[in-house]
DNA sequence: AAGAGTTTGTGAACGGGAGAACAAAATCGC
DNA sequence: GCGATTTTGTTCTCCCGTTCACAAACTCTT
């Protein structure tokens, strides 16, 4: 991205928008901005990179690494600003400006997360439930009545929802997923259990429960196997 | 992990169990798993490295790089017996043994992940839920009962549970994490937005899905300023 | 039995991220 | 104003994971 420097007239940016970030830090950086929240919450007003990290679960030294690819918000002698480096996080990440998710399949978990009060209080506005069962249409859910599928395209445009979550059974993931996409969803966040393919210049995360027990339960193995062999050996 | 090969008359080991395997590796076996479960289903005898990678959704040197950490389960020039490799897989990962699972917190999500058919048929079963607030102990939901907080011992010890799911408000995660730990869970899955700390011995998982929105979040607003930047370098 | 064709398993090169360590920059005490 | 102290920003090194590329090993055909 050198478009704002060769525009004419483009003067040297000091300021570090649009260096590009690396994933893994983008990754941390809403666990900072949680952390900084709750600073703020107990008036704290200003912290070091120590006692962020700590809040946050991570190394000193990363957490510093992070800041400073979004710009130099800290102060040596110091440390940072509170809310000062709260909003520059916010800002970086995209949540000065709201965000509207359309969730599709509202069975067990889509109810759970159409009541989830999370969203909203992260600039994320849920506006549309939308399920294919004609049983499902028009109960209502929180604030919300569930729509038709057939009418995705018409929430979609008319909300400007960029991000699609779903929450179907695994076979009609795909499926979903295409007709999100032709709506105009280019973000999607996936529940089901289910390898998506998406255009290039769509994004795809997945939370999958089951990998997470799966890994788990390899370490519990492996605990369970040293343990054994542990007593094996002292035999 | 050498007390095998350590022990008198430990003959050599071509077997490759208790090699460590990378993080990265575990986290697909999962992956790998479903698509060979799916092949299995659909009659698949056997899979190239190239078909299942596709089916997983990752390139296939690295498939195979994965798979060489668990042994030399192909056979060249023909591909992988499809059951074969499902059940080394599950072997490795501990899908062989049933594992037992407490949730903690029965709101919203919790009754979805109560509810949820996926943890059995996976091997998971659920040995108990639990939750704090008197109004909820008693309370069916599907074929279990929920439980008062204080019996959290007894559900751990009596059906051994090694995994421990916290779906409470993240101001009570940390609590419900001591507690599930006191009472001998060693694997905690965390779907509270709250950081964890635990004893060395402990695993933890988190899911976390303002995070997952939030690194969409960013990708969305690259992509909009991207564009935005394109139009003004066009006029 | 040998050659052609496939596909695995892995060595090697590469890239990105983690952490240690330190110079630079700010504050504070005097 | 200046030295002591604190804490950031960044450089450097190391490690893990990804990908390429190819020899080895297997099947199939003739
Ligand atoms: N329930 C959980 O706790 C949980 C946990 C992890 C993952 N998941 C996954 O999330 C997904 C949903 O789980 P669930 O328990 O809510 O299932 P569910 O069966 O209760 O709900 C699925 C909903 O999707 C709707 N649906 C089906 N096909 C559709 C389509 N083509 N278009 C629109 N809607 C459609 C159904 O009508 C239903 O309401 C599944 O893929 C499941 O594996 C669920
Ligand atoms: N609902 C969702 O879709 C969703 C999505 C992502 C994350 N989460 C997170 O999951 C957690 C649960 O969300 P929810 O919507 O189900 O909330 P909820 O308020 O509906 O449920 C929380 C449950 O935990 C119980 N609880 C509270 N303190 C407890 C304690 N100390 N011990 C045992 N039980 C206790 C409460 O009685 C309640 O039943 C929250 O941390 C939330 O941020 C929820």
């Amino acid at each position: 991205m050198t478009s704002a420097a060769s525009r004419k007239g483009g003067r040297a940016r000091d300021e570090r928008l649009e260096r590009d970030i690396p994933e893994a830090t983008i990754a941390r950086l809403p666990v900072y901005l949680r952390a900084l929240t709750a600073l703020s919450e107990r008036d704290v007003v200003t912290a070091s990179s120590e006692e962020l990290a700590t809040a946050a679960g991570v190394n000193s030294a990363k957490l510093r690494k992070d800041l400073s690819y979004l710009g130099t918000y800290g102060t040596r002698g110091v440390g940072y600003d509170v809310n000062y480096l709260r909003y520059q996080i916010a800002r970086e990440i995209g949540l000065t400006q709201d965000w509207s998710v359309v969730i599709v399949g509202i069975g067990n978990l889509g109810h759970a997360l159409a009541n989830y009060a999370g969203f909203a209080s992260r600039g994320f506005q849920v506006a549309g439930l939308v399920d294919n069962d004609p049983a499902r249409v028009g109960e209502k859910v929180g604030d919300l009545t569930i729509s038709s599928f057939d009418d995705i395209d018409a929430i979609v445009s008319n909300a400007a929802v960029s991000i699609g979550v779903i929450a179907t059974p695994a076979s009609a993931a795909q499926d979903v997923c295409d007709r999100l996409v032709a709506a105009g969803v280019s973000s999607v966040l996936n529940f089901a259990p289910a390898v998506l393919t998406v255009p290039d210049y769509v994004d795809v995360r997945k939370v999958d429960l089951s990998i997470e027990l799966q890994i788990l339960a390899y370490h519990e193995q492996r605990k369970a196997n040293g343990a054994a062999e542990l007593r094996a050996s002292l035999a």
